[in-house]
DNA sequence: TTTATAATTAGAATAATTCTATTTTTAATT
DNA sequence: AATTAAAAATAGAATTATTCTAATTATAAA
């Protein structure tokens, strides 16, 4: 096998999927396998890219489904851009996004806690935030 | 005429136009009106319907033209929504986005000075923002 | 006015995502 | 272990969003 989980995120995903009533399948697990294992921001099409090379038959249709499945247990973060197709992201912790508009690299910020109750402070009474996805795009004039 | 620009947004229009070497047309003109009378959030799609009650002839392809001019003089925004299509903005002053996620309805929350200073905190040296994309997506439990 | 260039247009092309109908897999139950 | 009902995966079509192309029209400078 080309990778695989180990156990807490096995676990986490586990329990996750059974919280909601879902089935753990092998294709859910590669997905999130990939997602885990490079902590980059692939589009779906990459995800099957990388996918493939564990389970060379699995469809961009279940790709997308199984994307969904991870972004609905709360597993995968969604990350957009202008026009641009939608990101996944594992990450779980609070930050922003950071494109360079140089080299199209995208980059995570780490949010430190007092920051994130600062944005919180912009939402009016009556407001719930259930989730929030900040993105920069600017330039990055030294290598990272 | 159904609607038209006041003269100082006129003036702007023109001005950042002639300030990138681009030319002030009726269809410019016309998507930057209807961008401006309503200060909600509309995709292309709902741009076009818009404009062609000024302009009948008009097609989506210059609509998104004419939108991506203004986005590059600085005189709209876009705006991201997880897997959605992309919507456009007149409001220039600092501020994020909610959208309900009952309704879909699209508020602009302002951000103050002070917030959004801290938020560029998180910038690392070297990152250089040129803008930024703030949304939420959650539940408002009261009518706005 | 002419002219060069820019912008618009229609429609085709592409890209991203979702849907549909069928097949396969899962896990609970015999 | 075999049966079964439900869930999930699959291929491919359909839809939606956006971009591209080639031809036409409009603009502004000479």
């Amino acid at each position: 096998m080309a990778f695989s989980l180990n156990d807490k995120d096995k676990e986490g995903l586990n329990r996750a999927l059974k919280g909601k009533g879902l089935r753990p399948t092998k294709q859910r697990t590669s997905v999130y396998e990939v997602i885990l294992r490079k902590k980059d921001h692939p589009t779906a099409d990459e995800v099957l890219l990388r996918v493939r090379k564990e389970l060379p038959t699995i469809s961009l249709a279940t790709v997308y489904n199984c994307l969904e499945t991870l972004v609905d247990c709360g597993l995968v973060r969604q990350v957009n851009f202008d026009r641009a197709p939608t990101r996944f992201c594992p990450n779980l912790t609070p930050h922003a996004h950071f494109k360079c508009s140089r080299t199209g690299e995208i980059f995570d910020l780490p949010m430190d806690p007092n920051t994130l109750e600062h944005l919180k402070t912009i939402l009016p009474k009556g407001f719930l935030a259930e989730n929030f996805d900040l993105s920069f795009v600017g330039s990055t004039n030294q290598l990272q």
